[in-house]
DNA sequence: CGCCAGGCCTGCACGC
DNA sequence: TGCGTGCAGGCCTGGC
């Protein structure tokens, strides 16, 4: 489900209820995610007092007195703020139960989600050393993906999807991103100029805050915390809207497969 | 039944 | 030899 805008907007929800409090106990109901989640997670985090909670692209980091917690929502997962009293359901993994009798709960179907623990700092953990710049912030310009893409051949939308490259971008706002810079998610990366590029980290930019502003795309699943839909994929120009008119000149929009991911755009106004 | 779905790691083959 | 790179497969469940 989740990309950066919702990853952000889920954080934005975590923050003010979990800041301050402590983790009165951890429940594991399921140890099978995408990695397994370790076996003295919750001796480790117990009794911990959370102090924030950040984002590095679409990891949730909740900063801990002796340690930081690591979730990653996978394709499917989302997190919950329920009364410990209520009964958890198949897809309900793995909970934390705050000193205040509320708990945060991580639903995930199809389990490509994570839970870690690391005691040092969570930016030097394997899974999250390697990534490239946060798109919102003035570490990722065009000069940074100019010079990343010289010697690459691949497409544009893969590379935008690169999280080596840059974190947060995933399929649905990829697509968004390149039909607002009027780039063909075919087009060779090293075939890019210096100024589309400048185009191209403003339409991502503004993708990504558009879709922040409206609480996230909501298409099968997506829920913040308090479980409120969010509302940007009532403003998606070309994803899933193949066949459909270009909202700028209504020449049809097409699809097809790029990597294994579908890709959509128009291909009068993208080139 | 087959295909699709918001992610991303791993292993392999290739070319420099 | 050792990389960076590109690509396919795999992990899962659910909905159409």
């Amino acid at each position: 489900m989740p990309e950066l805008p919702e990853i952000e907007i889920t954080r934005r929800g975590l923050e003010p209820r979990l800041s301050r409090r402590r983790i009165a106990k951890v429940v594991v109901r399921n140890a099978g995610l995408r990695w397994q989640v370790a076996a003295n997670l919750p001796r480790l985090a117990s009794g911990q007092m959370i102090h924030n909670v950040s984002r590095r692209g679409k990891y949730l980091l909740i900063g801990c007195g002796g340690g930081t917690l690591i979730m990653h929502l996978g394709m499917s997962g989302s997190l919950r703020f329920l009364n410990q009293s209520v009964p958890a359901q198949k897809h309900d993994h793995f909970e934390l139960q705050l000193d205040n009798g509320e708990m945060l709960r991580l639903r995930d179907p199809r389990r490509f989600g994570s839970v870690l623990w690391t005691s040092s700092d969570p930016l030097a953990h394997p899974r999250l050393r390697d990534l490239g710049p946060e798109p919102l912030t003035r570490a990722f310009n065009a000069n940074w993906l100019y010079r990343h893409t010289r010697s690459r051949t691949a497409a544009i939308k893969q590379v935008l999807m690169d999280s080596h490259v840059v974190v947060g971008i995933g399929n649905i706002y990829a697509n968004e991103a390149l039909f607002h810079a009027r780039i063909h998610p075919k087009r060779s990366a090293s075939r890019i100029s210096l100024a589309r590029y400048e185009k191209l980290v403003e339409a991502v930019r503004k993708t990504l805050r558009l879709a922040i502003k409206a609480g996230g795309s909501s298409l099968r699943d997506f829920a913040d915390c308090d479980g409120n839909l969010g509302d940007f994929q009532l403003q998606y120009l070309v994803y899933g809207r193949g066949g459909k008119p270009c909202d700028a000149c209504g020449t049809r929009i097409r699809q097809f497969k790029q990597g294994q991911r579908s890709s959509f755009y128009c291909p009068r106004c993208q080139t």
